[in-house]
DNA sequence: TTAACAGGTATCTTTTTTCATACCTAAACA
DNA sequence: TGTTTAGGTATGAAAAAAGATACCTGTTAA
């Protein structure tokens, strides 16, 4: 499969944005992409966000097959834990790419002034 | 400038996720990397977007330094441009990055039972 | 002088996202 | 047996984003 159109391109980028864009789903993926995390980990490591965003979030990108919920259960208790999925994993590089120009972008645009 | 701490990391994605995310920025920014574009030749690629929608976006697009809109006068007609910046070209690179892998991502989650 | 085109602005409505608040369930604990 | 902890759901309000529609301004073209 390749780029065959412009248009076809942009397609692309908009399923990519679908995941990581928003108000959350980049926040969750990267906390998510540095270890797996528990539900109310992530909820007070992101501060302001409600459960019921949190939960629709998460199912979301279980959704997409970005992330993967798992019961993690001993003998003296029961949780669940988020990891990266095997191919959600993929997404750290993109992350990085993308913080890496951010801070370009910071140098130029706030850098000068600032 | 480096990545100091994980929550400062999220600031920058954060950051760029408002340039390039949102319905229409990124779009706009891919088909202005392309080549410079008039208003209206934007408004009629982007199909259904409203000219008070596409001159909010361009004019913030313009205030992140992203694009210029350079005003282009010869003896027969006035018009303007919307170029991308000096800045604003080095996003083509990471708009290529989230290309790729967008179509690796549609071979795991869409190409196996597409 | 009037119409047409380019490039918009102004208002208001609709849709989508996020938030606030209250509540629920199962397991462990004391 | 009653409370705490973990991981949520339900409902409605508020805020943000996008759309529909109408209108405005300065050229050029007929």
């Amino acid at each position: 499969m390749e780029v065959k159109t412009k248009q076809q391109g942009i397609k692309v980028v908009a399923d990519v944005l679908d995941i990581i864009g928003g108000k959350w789903r980049g926040p969750i993926l990267s906390y998510i992409c540095d270890k797996p995390r528990r539900f109310n980990e992530l909820k007070s490591i992101l501060g302001r966000i409600t459960s019921a965003t949190l939960s629709k979030e998460l199912r979301y990108l279980e959704e997409l097959r970005m992330i993967d919920r798992v019961e993690i259960r001993t003998e003296t208790s029961s949780a669940c834990e988020y990891r990266m999925s095997q191919h959600g994993k993929s997404i750290k590089t993109l992350i990085q790419h993308v913080v890496e120009w951010g801070l370009q972008h910071r140098k130029v645009v706030l850098g000068e002034g600032v």
